[in-house]
DNA sequence: CCTATTTCAGTCAAACTGATATGC
DNA sequence: CGCATATCAGTTGGACTGAAATAG
């Protein structure tokens, strides 16, 4: 097999791997979103959680801290929050009583309404050195490594 | 002008954002990334610092917390105890006295070349749902918006 | 009895802030 | 003086660990 010149070389070093590409870009992309979800008092976790819970409808803790790949006892502290605030309410499922049933409420969904309205833009600023096709096609490949990872 | 119907819908949610993505992804690498390294006693900014010198050569403090997008105060921690164990050494610059010179010393290249044996398969892990072609795309897209970013 | 879900208490590395000392 | 480099002390939010309580 004769050897593609214009291949990467197999990374020897930990600033040469594609994950830690992929972990600094990361670390960079979590400041974009931290920064616009604080200037409205969010934090990240909270967002992502209300924003799950808009998506699908009442879920369990343990389902909700799954798909966010968080552990399930972080979730109970950011749901504690979000019920302070009166963002979300909790309720035990009747058939199954181990399960908690996490739910929005209104102003729930009034504090992500707010942030929806501007929330884009952070992809703009992120991804403004790509092309509009280059953006899709790097979107299309990280959603195909989350699948794979989720299976 | 008219909406390319295969075109992703502009995200009005953090989950939807290519961002989010990154950031998830990223997750995921660093995990990777540390799971390696602990196996070897290392974490994971001791091992870049030891790595970035080893390419380049002695570096000022200053110059490798920008190279690493580290905080300078973070970076100070990380070298006295690379210091302690003997891997890196600092000597002032006699030049401009307030740069201190961080050099990797023969200990250090020794930790990090037992390193280099096996961290390659860290990508082949994390990778593996991709072809090749697509993993040098989004290889070449995450360096592209990396370069973008240090301009 | 064993497993699943939630909860609690605590640790740890990473990320950040602000102030200070020192040399240019 | 202003500015840059390095240092120090402390905080914060995220990631993780282990154990307990409760219910299927």
């Amino acid at each position: 097999m004769v050897e593609d010149p214009a291949a990467a070389p197999r990374p020897t070093s930990v600033l040469d791997l594609n994950a830690y590409l992929m972990y600094t870009m990361g670390k960079a992309a979590r400041r974009s979103i931290t920064e616009r979800l604080t200037a409205r008092g969010l934090r990240l976790w909270h967002a992502t959680v209300l924003d799950l819970l808009a998506e699908l409808g009442p879920q369990s803790k343990g389902d909700l801290a799954t798909r966010l790949d968080m552990h399930p006892s972080d979730l109970v502290k950011i749901v504690n929050d979000l019920t302070k605030t009166g963002w979300v309410t909790c309720t035990r499922d009747t058939l199954d009583r181990r399960r908690i049933e996490v739910a929005l409420t209104s102003d729930g969904r009034a504090a992500l309404a707010s942030l929806s309205a501007d929330i884009s833009s952070v992809d703009d600023d992120l991804l403004a050195p790509l092309t509009e096709a280059e953006r899709s096609q790097l979107g299309t490949l990280l959603r195909r490594l989350r699948s794979a990872q989720r299976a």
